[in-house]
DNA sequence: AATTTCTCCAACCGCCTCTTC
DNA sequence: AGAAGAGGCGGTTGGAGAAAT
């Protein structure tokens, strides 16, 4: 499981010291208890510094980079060992079909978990089981490796739909001109739509919405799903039957702003969810849900361009979190 | 029981960004 | 301005243990 100690170091005390203190050579693979024991003990004595610093003074015959990772990764008091709860997963999934391979930004909102260990679980155990689930039809399924629309993002937001957890939709203008990511979730009772009820901008018996200032819109027709004239997909009571991403260039040119609600606009990712006020006792029996994707089209496209803050500021009062445990 | 294949995950590598000089 | 160093990140590796043959 792990890569064996540098044969090239000789010495069972994991430091390699020689006897004035010199370095001959820096160390690497498996960390020893010894090792551990030192840089624990630093760090809790003098906290953390420079990591080349941290490496000389603690006596360890690393380098400062193997230090910090060992202590991100490993020795932190703070980190949550042990398996995943399935609260976890689904934030994993949720958030991974929102910021792609950002480990580091998904680490963010999982306290306690490292991006390492994140990557870890994704790339072993939730790819494996979304490989396994019932294909899309999407042209462009993806392996969910990829910072695409993905069988990830649907599975993570069908989920929390069950759990009536889910996003009504993100402001896809926000700051930037080229935003990439326009993830959009339709919430299909057959009746009112919290949406509805709150005014927003929702057309027809089944309505569509369209997204501040820059525009999705995105509709519902029958149990079809549109922009404009894109079909979009098809839900029955749920189960996704087609999904069909369309190119961004037509968004944008088809797409227009029509702009007739600004609520929440500084409030990009509202979750709507069972203690909003509405009663929504029954959206779970009769909701068919897509999540229409996420688009990465383009390389110029980066989340990272967005208020990550802003847009996640919410994510982390999902009221299935543990966080303590 | 022995061997092979698979799975998981700690740790490394290389690249990028930021800061300092 | 730009070189150097450090920190941070995501991709990948490789080895121990588990599972399969």
């Amino acid at each position: 499981m792990m890569r064996k100690p540098d044969p090239s170091v000789k010495g069972s005390n994991g430091g390699g010291n020689n006897s004035n203190g010199t370095t001959n050579k820096l160390r690497k693979g498996l960390w020893s208890p010894e090792e551990d024991d030192k840089l624990i003990n630093y760090m809790l004595t003098n906290g953390q510094g420079c990591w080349s610093d941290v490496a000389r003074n603690a006596g360890l015959q690393r380098c400062g980079k193997s230090c910090r990772l060992r202590w991100i990764n490993y020795l932190r008091p703070d980190l949550k060992r042990g398996a995943f709860s399935p609260q976890e997963e689904e934030l994993i999934i949720h958030l991974h079909s929102i910021l792609g391979n950002r480990w580091s930004q998904i680490a963010a909102r999982l306290p306690g978990r490292t991006d390492n260990e994140i990557k870890n679980f994704w790339n072993s155990t939730i790819k494996k089981r979304l490989k396994n689930l019932p294909s899309t039809s999407s042209p462009n399924a993806s392996d969910s490796s990829t910072s695409e629309p993905s069988k990830a993002a649907l599975a993570g937001f069908m989920s929390m739909q069950e759990q009536g957890i889910l996003p009504m939709y993100m402001d896809l203008s926000s700051t930037s001109s080229n935003s990439s990511l326009q993830s959009m979730v339709l919430n299909h009772t057959g009746n009112s739509l919290p949406m509805l009820e709150q005014g927003l901008n929702v057309y027809g018996a089944t309505g569509y919405f369209n997204q501040a200032s820059c525009v999705t819109q995105v509709g519902v027709n029958g149990d079809s799903f549109y922009a404009e004239n894109e079909i979009f997909g098809s839900v029955d009571n749920g189960v996704e039957r087609e999904l069909y991403v369309p190119p961004l260039e037509s968004i944008g040119e088809n797409l227009k702003t029509e702009n007739t609600f600004d609520r929440n606009i500084n409030d990009p990712f509202t979750l709507i969810n069972s203690s909003s006020g509405n009663n929504n006792n029954n959206r779970s029996e009769n909701i068919a849900s897509v999540a229409v994707g996420n688009f990465w089209l383009g390389e110029e496209l980066k989340v990272g361009e967005w208020d990550l803050e802003d847009l996640m500021k919410d994510v982390s009062s999902f009221p299935f979190l543990d966080f303590q445990s």
